[in-house]
DNA sequence: TTGATGAAGTTTTTT
DNA sequence: ACTTCATCAA
């Protein structure tokens, strides 16, 4: 344990001074407003580093994180780690708002009764099927309650904690910020509540408006900004700060944080959504082939209905053979965890060394016990099966159409048993589902192998995403890109609230590492057929385009 | 059956 | 801003 004194940033990072200042206090809490590619993430694990490593989070007690996705829990639980070391983060807990909301009613379920009461083997789901069933919605409502009706599950979780953590908080929900403040008002838990309010575009599906400055208030938190942009040229930075300008003029960035010309800003217009398509697809083509782009560091993003405003686009991308990935269909089998296990397998019965695959496998077929000697018997046990599987493997490698490798995966299957499967995911509790993802796998792997004939590549491209993204504004929060397309940037499309339209185009635009390129069209086809009657007097009164105008290279 | 009128949806995540 | 769906009167 060391001094608050003689903390430094973990591995050598220096922060800004609003940054340091945020990640080492220790007498308030604070709301911390960042703008996009300030360091959010990084600033609150270097804080857990701090409250950690001084023992200003003194042993026992931990450390709550909570966030709205998973992908973004699971990211800010990993960077601890990787900033303190597995040991300290241990104390570390960086839960989404409805696994939180869970663990309150699950631990103290009892304490639910009347209307609110939950049978002990209830379920998540919709639409609710029996009385033993909830929705996702009745998550943090429910936590509330046991919060309010039991004294005894309020101070269990404030005994848990010295610190909260609240990530993206402009998003915060009424219901969300009310469970916040049942668990935590007027205790001496410091919270740290991280986000920008330049980028709330979920106010539509309830988030609260004004939350920041309500916290600041009922939590006497210390307001601080942070103004550095470490994720974008500084052509790009200007422009965004010509609309933070209009968002938030209390966070424009000053002058000397953007030195330089560095970074290409285009706008095209056309007279068609076919001509817009074309030029998207071999300007694509020319940053992948000439500026060797990788594919996935483009995107594209629509403000809404993707698959009517991006259609053309998808063909023309389709005929110049560029692969793209539609990121609002969440199809994406290489996340199915049973698609995973099957490529896994395959890899270690195939591979010569994949030590990857090897220890998700193991980590998945050996169950978690505290006793020793039966995790050995399980492992011992699955060593054998594979080692003896693997020398018909190597046989059947001989011949490069690989003719059995669908029998051992079956085999595999077999041996895992249906209920270890079934709890990979709570969406195989519909056995059909669980067929369909490895049917799935399966006719993906034998199509790759028409590409690639080696099985092991083939396999190690299963998960491997090179395809330009396309997605929604909304999709892309939190992402960042080399190349961002903006297409459809016509005054209709962003029908609706024009703060929150004005918020989800600065977050489009601020996607941006290095390129950005902005089309809008005269007239713009539906594929079934329906012909829009937007005109350019309209848009010589297009607000986005207005921003960008001063800043355009030719 | 047709046309007229009005309301709702469009941008999302979550065990 | 524009589509889709429901409802009602003719």
């Amino acid at each position: 344990m060391i001094n608050v004194e003689d903390w430094y940033p973990a591995d050598g990072l220096t922060l800004e001074p609003n940054a340091e200042r945020a990640a080492t206090e220790i007498e308030s809490s604070l709301a911390l407003t960042a703008g996009p590619g300030a360091g959010k993430t990084e600033m609150l694990a270097q804080r857990a580093d701090f409250l950690l490593r001084t023992g200003s989070c003194r042993y026992p007690k931990r450390i709550l994180a909570i966030s709205f996705k998973v992908d973004a829990s699971r990211n800010l639980k990993e960077r601890v780690q990787r900033r303190c070391g597995t040991e300290l983060a241990s104390r570390f807990d960086s839960y989404t708002f409805h696994a939180f909301a869970k663990r309150i009613i699950d631990r103290f379920r009892p304490v639910l009764t009347g209307e609110n009461s939950l049978a002990p083997d209830y379920t998540i789901g919709s639409p609710k099927v029996s009385g033993k069933q909830i929705d996702f919605s009745d998550l943090v409502p429910l936590a509330i309650q046991v919060l309010i009706n039991s004294p005894i599950a309020c101070n269990a979780i404030r005994q848990t904690y010295s610190d909260v953590f609240l990530d993206e908080f402009q998003d915060c929900t009424n219901k969300q910020y009310e469970l916040i403040k049942v668990a935590f008002q007027n205790t001496n838990i410091r919270l740290t509540a991280v986000g920008d309010t330049k980028q709330k575009i979920m106010g539509w599906a309830g988030a609260l408006d004004g939350v920041f400055a309500t916290f600041a208030e009922e939590f006497q938190a210390i307001p601080l900004n942070m103004y550095r942009n470490f994720r974008s040229k500084p052509k790009l930075l200007r422009l965004q700060n010509q609309i933070i300008l209009r968002l938030d003029p209390g966070s424009f960035m000053p002058e000397e944080l953007m030195v330089g010309n560095e970074g290409d800003i285009y706008s095209c217009s056309f007279n068609n959504c076919q001509q817009e398509a074309e030029f998207l697809a071999n300007q694509i083509n020319i940053w992948i082939k000439e500026e060797d782009t990788p594919l996935s560091e483009i995107a594209i993003l629509v403000s809404k209905q993707l698959d009517l405003y991006a259609a053309t686009v998808m063909t023309e991308l389709e005929k110049l053979t560029i692969p793209y990935r539609n990121e609002q269909q969440l199809q994406d089998l290489s996340v199915e965890p049973a698609a995973r296990l099957v490529v896994d397998y395959l890899l270690s019965l195939y591979g010569d060394r994949e030590p990857a695959a090897w220890t998700r496998l193991m980590n998945l077929l050996i169950p978690f016990t505290e006793d020793e000697e039966e995790q050995l018997i399980h492992r011992q046990d699955w060593q054998r099966f594979i080692k003896s599987e693997r020398k018909e493997a190597l046989r059947d490698q001989l011949d490069s159409s690989y003719p059995n490798r669908w029998d051992f995966v079956r085999r595999f299957l077999n041996k895992i048993g249906l209920q270890t499967l079934t709890a990979l995911s709570s969406d195989y509790e519909s056995q059909a589902r669980l067929r369909e993802v490895i049917v799935e796998t399966n006719t993906k792997i034998t199509g790759m192998l028409g590409s690639e004939p080696d099985l092991v590549k083939a396999l190690a491209k299963f998960s491997d995403d090179q395809a330009v993204r396309i997605l929604t504004i909304h999709k892309s929060k939190g992402l960042e890109f080399d190349a961002v397309i903006m297409m459809a940037i016509e005054q209709e499309i962003f029908f609706g609230d024009q703060d929150e339209n004005r918020c989800a185009f600065f977050v489009g635009v601020s996607r941006a590492k290095n390129k950005l390129l902005l089309t809008h069209v005269n007239q713009r086809a539906r594929p079934d057929g329906f012909t829009g009657r937007w005109n350019v007097q309209r848009h010589s009164q297009n607000e986005y385009l207005g921003y960008v105008h001063q800043f355009l290279d030719e």
